[in-house]
RNA sequence: GGGCGAUUAGCUCAGUUGGUUAGAGCGCAUGCAUGACACGCAUGAGGUCACAGGUUCGAAUCCUGUAUCGCCCA
């Protein structure tokens, strides 16, 4: 033990040894034992994304993870709290592209799928060590061992898994549909990665032709629109079904300039507005949403006019007015835009053209604008199903979407703040399908196997019904079967185009046999040998007639294996059958206790956690959902590399400390949605950081230095236990009482704050005992009695140092160990220390009372010093009126504490003499006059502000107290408290008035 | 367009079911090298609780509307 600590508390001295000490003890791993579920504390973490290093938001999330882990592991609950990080596909793959066509100019086609892969594999290889590393300086007591990474064998073998079921269920499907379009990424995109701004554009008014004039008819009909090259997939131009313009024209058609189709002319009330415009939409189902919605209600024709990567594909050609236009590969947006309207204008066809500012999604990814592309894709279906579906645990639900709303209306899963319920349940109840398949390299292979059947024998027939099919079906489950794999490890189904098979594969085995055979077959020479020699049972029979086999082509959405996350973890669909402990994971700490996130992934991901929870696992992934604020810079502006405004968690941590970055971060967290921290440049280093971090420093470093004195005052004296305490409190006197008392509320206090999530009174609570409590009074209180070695203050110093530095802890881990290791006799770790709980017999409303008097009369003789400018050495000489005998033996017992702490000399007594030329103040029941300071002329200040403020509160109060309204409503206790105060209110003034006031 | 949130001291924010004189930290002012700490101590100044109505004996708090800023979902 060391006594001769810094006066000054450096974190660096500490942190990392103390970090090291936990690991070695392996202090934060966590196994199943036979504590019951109400003793069990599990957090998975949302998995940080690998694209790149933590940002204050991470620090925000992983303090008050860290929180809630370290109480509840100090609470006895074998706690749990599992790390790992996310893949996170499109967003990697991008970052990583990005970077090797900077630093070598070589794009993904020049290195290859297999090349880029191995390369995102490196990156993430570097990112995770970092951003592992970073969450261990920030202090986070993450089970380790456990670490997961989305992409790793045993999230895989998850997500195949629940691809599989969901499948088989008919809940997942594939599907024709319009999705969002990265023509430069070359991939379907979610709607949360599509950020819109406002392009300067042109609406071009478009005339159409119409077929089959009649008299009185106008020649033409007039489309206005923003993106004139769509033209060309028109199947259609709409019209407000009452409007009388066209009611007659209904039904009829118009001819499509330059493409030169006959369209229908059709009345949709939905898709058009008759007051905007002319009235008249054209529709382009293929590459609009409303008007691929509008093309479902109507039965229109869909023609997609794109490529793959943006440019006009073989529909973009066709013959007007005897003349031939094409536009084939034109990019779509910009140069086949161009020549339609340069053609147009040369038919005389375009009426208008207006400069108009509209927005335009663009892709986050690549920063390119996003075009609605019709593909084939795979979907989660998220509505209702007829008949319902079966969750694991065998209740039924309408629909994957609708269980996870009846989960949080429910309340077993609760949502704080509550506000949030509402986004989460709106967003569900629209029950859009969920598109899960992504054309990227990076990411879980989709679990599936496309079998063309052999040409040879299935010429001429070529109907789904047809005997080679059900041949080739035949064929494929044989040989899954002689391979060795469970019927339950695959299905064949979903005949989608005459002559090819879907194969799922649904286990790893199943998913390397196929890949094997896939691989045996894309071989010109294929080399049986080879692949006999691993699956004995492989007759070749399957070559007869299976063609070709290939791997469904793309990946899946992050969110489907981030959804599995709670369980995959886990071990899951692995259920605990094992004996190992390790292996019980799943039913032992599944569901897990609170899930703390922002509320941008609400929907995209908690919802999904819940349903997949649901379905695959009969059960809510967690009871709990925080969702915390977010942190933007003194302007209200998020933090964000493009405005270099972000703060470095890991700066702060070599500037400040780690529990000065936790406790300011903690202090900054309430209920409202957002938390400004001004960011400011440091001059010497260069980077970003706030002021709002000294907060931190000085209060760690306060807390340093409390803890110094007490242990260089009590070095030989052990803690003493709550049972001696509660022996010794039976005689001491007011201040150990009341600091008791005061540790005692912090205790709840502190207990509270954290089970409701409220973090920042968390913060305040502890430094205001430790600070204000502690330091300012009971400290300064002590010093005197420690001189005369008193060991009843001593041992309270040390109960009190003991039980905060355990308060401390779940904030402020670092230093509350560092001091702990000085504790005398005390061994072990706060670490596992046991939390502090309330002691009602600590309480005492009578010594909080009492002590509140003392101050407020110190207080007042430190304010008239202050005011008279009276050095501070020197002794006041100060003369205590109490209005009772009762109350002057309560100034008696606090003589001890207000003689030394206001620098004065008491005479207390009831019926004393007011000294002449005395400065007055009065608190309730008690007169103060402090001796031979008089000025009158500051004197009669002083006593003229009181006074009108006295006035003031004694107008008031009477005037209440005679509104007979409140007199006859008002609960009594009101009444009773604000007559008691204007009987004060009107004493003291009574006092001021006496001593000649102005 | 729909939903949600914010507006309280110069700055950043508390203020739990309406009830005594609206609080904190930083900053500011004055004084202080005091045997834990100047990353400190003591004291003080500083507020029409965005605005306008309403409910109530009583409103920062509840209701309605307005303004400004922001977020989420379309």
């Amino acid at each position: 033990m060391t006594t001769e600590s810094a006066p000054q508390y450096d974190p660096k001295a500490v942190e990392t040894r103390i970090y090291a000490q936990w690991l070695e003890a392996r202090a934060f791993h966590a196994a199943p034992d036979n504590r019951p579920p109400e003793q069990r504390f599990s957090i998975v973490i949302p998995p940080p994304n690998v694209t790149g290093a933590l940002h204050l938001g991470h620090a925000i999330n992983g303090t008050l993870q860290d929180v809630l882990i370290r109480y509840h592991r100090m609470k006895g609950d074998n706690t749990l709290w599992m790390p790992g990080t996310d893949h996170a596909g499109i967003a990697t793959q991008a970052v990583v592209e990005k970077r090797i066509f900077e630093e070598e100019k070589l794009s993904r086609h020049d290195l290859g799928k297999e090349g880029l892969v191995k390369r995102i594999w490196q990156w993430k290889d570097e990112y995770q060590t970092r951003i592992i590393s970073q969450l261990k300086l920030v202090g986070c007591s993450c089970d380790w061992d456990r670490t997961r990474f989305t992409l790793d064998d045993q999230c895989a073998r998850a997500v195949r898994e629940a691809f599989f079921e969901l499948f088989k269920d008919g809940l997942i499907f594939r599907g024709l549909r319009l999705v969002n379009w990265d023509t430069q990424l070359q991939t379907a995109v979610a709607d949360d990665e599509i950020y819109y701004e406002p392009v300067q554009g042109q609406l071009a008014s478009i005339r159409y032709p119409v077929v089959g004039r009649r008299d009185g008819e106008p020649e033409f009909l007039i489309v206005a629109t923003t993106r004139p090259e769509t033209m060309l997939g028109d199947t259609a131009v709409a019209v407000h079904p009452e409007d009388l313009r066209y009611k007659n024209l209904i039904g009829r058609s118009v001819l499509l300039p330059l493409v030169g189709r006959e369209i229908p002319i059709i009345a949709d009330g939905l898709l058009v507005d008759p007051k905007f415009g002319t009235g008249v939409v054209k529709v382009t189902p293929a590459h609009d949403p409303n008007d691929y919605a509008t093309g479902q209600r109507h039965h229109l024709a869909q023609i997609n006019l794109l490529t793959p990567d943006g440019r006009v594909n073989d529909h973009g050609r066709g013959t007007f007015n005897g003349k031939t236009y094409d536009y084939t590969g034109l990019k779509f947006a910009t140069a086949a835009r161009k020549k339609v309207l340069e053609d147009l204008e040369n038919l005389g066809l375009i009426a208008e053209k207006k400069p108009h500012e509209h927005e335009v999604g663009h892709s986050d990814r690549s920063k390119t604008p996003i075009e609605p592309y019709l593909s084939e894709q795979w979907f989660v279906k998220m509505g209702d199903v007829e008949g319902g579906i079966t969750l694991a645990d065998g209740r039924k639900a309408s629909g994957l979407a609708q269980a996870a709303i009846d989960a949080v209306e429910s309340g077993r899963v609760k949502i704080t703040p509550q506000r949030y319920a509402k986004g989460y349940i709106d967003w569900l109840s629209q029950k859009r399908d969920w598109c899960i398949s992504r054309q990227l390299w990076w990411g879980h292979q989709i679990p599936v196997w496309v079998a063309s059947v052999h040409c040879n024998w299935s010429m001429g027939e070529p109907d789904r019904s047809g005997d080679a099919l059900r041949r080739a079906h035949n064929t494929v489950e044989e040989f899954l079967e002689e391979s060795g794999l469970a019927s339950s490890d695959f299905r064949v189904d979903e005949v989608e185009t005459p002559l090819q098979l879907r194969i799922l594969a649904g286990s790893a085995r199943a998913n390397e046999i196929m890949a094997r055979l896939a691989n045996t077959m894309r071989q010109t020479n294929r080399n049986l040998d080879e692949l006999r020699e691993e699956l004995p049972a492989f007759s070749g029979k399957m070559l007869e007639d299976i063609e070709l086999l290939t791997p469904d082509p793309d990946v899946l959405d992050t969110w489907f294996s981030s959804a599995l996350w709670p369980l995959s973890t886990m071990g899951w669909p692995a259920r605990g059958t094992s004996d190992r402990a390790e292996d019980q994971i799943l039913p032992y700490f599944y569901p897990t206790s609170v899930l703390s996130t922002a509320r941008e992934i609400l929907s995209l991901w908690v919802a999904r956690m819940v349903i997949f929870g649901l379905y695959l696992h009969g059960e809510v992934p967690f009871k709990q959902v925080y969702i915390h604020a977010v942190i933007q810079d003194g302007q209200g502006r998020p933090m964000k590399k493009s405005l270099g405004n972000g703060v470095d968690p890991v700066d702060i941590v070599d500037s400040h400390g780690a529990d000065a970055l936790r406790y300011t971060l903690a202090s900054m967290i309430t209920d409202t949605q957002d938390i400004r921290l001004p960011v400011v440049k440091d001059k010497t280093t260069g980077r970003n950081t706030s002021p709002r971090f000294d907060a931190g420093r000085n209060f760690a470093n306060k807390i340093w230095n409390a803890s110094r004195f007490i242990l260089s005052n009590a070095a030989d004296v052990a803690v003493p236990t709550t049972r001696e305490i509660l022996a010794l409190i039976q005689n001491v006197d007011m201040a150990d009482r009341w600091i008791l008392a005061r540790l005692n509320c912090t205790v709840g206090l502190v207990e509270e704050s954290i089970h409701y999530f409220r973090f920042a009174p968390l913060a305040a609570a502890l430094y205001e005992f430790l600070w204000n409590d502690l330091c300012d009074w009971y400290l300064e209180i002590a010093k005197n009695r420690l001189r005369q070695q008193d060991r009843t203050v001593q041992a309270i110093l040390l109960y009190c140092l003991d039980t905060s530095l355990r308060l401390l802890h779940p904030l402020m881990p670092f230093i509350s160990e560092a001091i702990w290791e000085k504790l005398p006799q005390r061994t072990g770790s706060v670490i596992t220390a046991p939390f502090p709980k309330v002691i009602p017999q600590l309480a005492s409303p009578q010594a909080e009372t009492q002590l509140a008097l003392v101050q407020e009369i110190t207080r007042k003789i430190r304010d008239i010093r202050n005011q008279y400018n009276v050095d501070s050495r020197k002794v006041l000489e100060v003369t205590l009126q109490p209005a009772t005998a009762e109350f002057q033996l309560l100034l008696e017992a606090g003589r001890g504490i207000i003689e030394p702490l206001s620098g004065s000399l008491l005479t207390i007594a009831v019926d004393v003499q007011k000294p002449a030329n005395a400065a007055v103040a009065i608190v309730p029941n008690v007169q103060i006059f402090v001796a031979g300071v008089i000025d009158p002329q500051v004197e009669m200040q002083r006593l003229a502000k009181r006074r009108a403020e006295l006035e003031r509160f004694i107008a008031g109060n009477r005037s209440k107290l005679a509104n007979e309204a409140f007199m006859s409503k008002a609960p009594a206790k009101v009444v009773e408290g604000l007559k008691s105060q204007l009987a004060q209110q009107e004493s003291e003034l009574a006092a001021i008035a006496g001593e000649g006031g102005p």
